[in-house]
DNA sequence: ACACTACTTTACAACGTTGCATTTCTCACG
DNA sequence: CGTGAGAAATGCAACGTTGTAAAGTAGTGT
């Protein structure tokens, strides 16, 4: 056991209490006293025992992060977004992962780990619309990124439609009319998926590009294979029936990766054939062979305004603000898989 | 706030102590009497407060995880591993991100962060071997993977030398004998580091088989290029100083996805031209074009060990056992950068 | 029926911190 | 020089849990 308050108090001469005062800032200590208990901190190596300051206080510093998996890419990506953020902030991180199944998000969100998390980050992945009820807990909860709309919480997500319709329109504007879209389905049941919000991007971008609608361009996978595999495999498929495409727009990064990887299997030259723009910007598509054209969504900021979002949270005494979703801007990142030299 | 145990003991009709006895699996507790608490427990979601637990048992359920970055494939690989290893546990990880800077490692593990974890598992990039005295610490600490050896601590870690010389014997096997490696130099000054022992491995691989020392294969990158780009780099010199090499020893996986991409740019056929092999077996590598050999260093393992090393650790009274080093087996992995149809 | 043992339950204090209420100090002002 | 107001410092209780030790209960052998 290390040294408590009272040993701080001893040394520095003063009451536990201003050692208490002088560690949460209480702005009524004098300069000299400040110094003291600053210096007798630093001697003995002394740190606060959270424990006990969250037994006390209510508050831990701690904040969770519920993710589907941190070997997905653009999930490990935000989680060190957040756990920057959150460290800036003097937050600490505890990270849960919820294989993207329903239960275990529900479980999550239940807080099920026993209460101590001062506020939950959570990226839902099968949660919808119509568990927007198991949301409403006693502890702060901010949604990222995905589904759910209308919720009793703050939502920090992407603009998910138009900026998948940008990324159709910049596939027509290098001249691509036959474009294929992986990873959505036309009649989805969700209407509040990511996958239905990037779809409807998609045939907005063709409407007012006077494009016709050809079904067979939209190819579903299923929610679990949202990778390189139901990229590869999906792509595979278009090819071996036959299918005139000239694009693809793969609704997440590592999707396109996958489609990449089949076209090259399938001596499909990139972007001369066949461009490609994935979805999220993950680090992976700067490098990859060609690199990947890309939406990046903004996935720091999302990260960081979350954080921020949910210490505002905590800290709301009654007064309730009503719930917010905010979307910060998205870009376009164009790369070699739609005809340009990589600059980032 | 919820229901403590003074309402489960309320409910249940037993003293709180006893709701204790039940939630802590004290055995002398009548059957009976166990199911009414447990049915209280159950009618009033009652969770009990980890701050308060910690505070008065010193144990709070939460172990930290401090890696470089969640942003390197490995490390995010890593942390899902031991997250679930912790879940299975019953235990929470708090994850901490050192950048692989000196200071944040020095501060990671002087729990320069308010005591509260149970333990740490710390994966250094930065400290060596004349940090040891640093690891010192009251609180339970594991190393993972890299570097310090005779630490005052336990080490789950990998064959790095041996397996280094069996990827090696490995590219000597297909025929291969102008192997460059990358992310090593000759005179390194770290003995421990992993560079140095996947090099030594090189060398012996090499001196087995006869294979004469040429200086210009080996290829240092700086230690915050052990990515794609420091492998690409290091390999459009290797091509640009016109070496004559048929074979590519990456030091991880990551340098190696570099390395192919370089080979691409440069025309330089794989494997035909030249065979390539990386180190760690990332989730990437599967799905690289072409896919990419390499070694797999039982990162699962090393997680799940270093787990119930850290829980034994935390447990352990008085009588501290020794520390030990363990490494798990490894092998090696063979897919098409190297000739083979990749199975896996 | 009685002691003895083993099982079951309980009372109480303590973990280290902070909120509240209170006391003590300092200094400007009448 | 006395007063009052605000600044600075303090004392005490309480947060919810578990360890210790002790009390109560049942079961066994004589």
């Amino acid at each position: 056991m290390g040294p408590t308050m009272h040993d701080v108090a001893r040394v520095a001469g003063v009451s536990i209490k201003t050692v208490s005062n002088v560690i949460n800032h209480y702005p009524h200590v004098r300069p000299g006293t400040r110094d003291r208990v600053n210096a007798a901190i630093e001697q003995l190596d002394y740190r606060p025992n959270l424990s006990a300051r969250g037994l006390r206080s209510g508050r831990t510093g701690v904040i969770g992060l519920a993710v589907p998996s941190l070997r997905e890419n653009y999930f490990a990506e935000l989680a060190d977004a957040v756990i920057r953020a959150a460290e800036k902030r003097g937050l600490g991180v505890m990270v849960e992962q919820t294989s993207g199944s329903r239960d275990a998000e529900l479980l999550a969100v239940s807080s099920s780990r026993p209460r101590f998390l001062d506020g939950l980050l959570f990226s839902p992945v099968s949660l919808g619309q119509g568990d927007a009820e198991a949301l409403v807990t006693d502890a702060p909860l901010v949604l990222l990124g995905e589904r759910i709309f209308d919720g009793p919480t703050d939502h920090v997500t992407m603009h998910n439609m138009s900026s998948a319709q940008a990324a159709v329109e910049h596939l027509i504007e290098i001249g691509r009319r036959r474009i294929a879209i992986i990873g959505a389905e036309l009649d989805g049941d969700d209407e509040a998926s990511s996958a239905s919000l990037r779809l409807k991007g998609y045939l907005r971008a063709l409407e007012q590009a006077g494009i016709e609608l050809d079904p067979t361009l939209v190819r579903p996978t299923s929610m679990s294979q949202w990778n390189r595999a139901g990229g590869a495999a999906a792509t595979h498929r278009l090819v071996a029936e036959g299918v005139d495409f000239d694009a693809v727009f793969a609704l997440n990064d590592t999707l396109g990766l996958g489609v990449l990887r089949a076209l090259v299997e399938e001596k499909v030259r990139v972007p001369d054939d066949v461009a490609v723009i994935g979805f999220d910007n993950i680090d992976e598509g700067k490098y990859s062979i060609p690199s990947m054209s890309t939406v990046d969504t903004g996935r720091d900021e999302i990260a960081r305004i979350a954080v921020d979002r949910l210490i505002e949270r905590i800290n709301e005494k009654g007064d309730r603000r009503p719930p917010e979703t905010i979307k910060p801007d998205f870009r376009i990142v164009r790369r070699e898989s739609t005809g340009f030299v990589s600059t980032e």
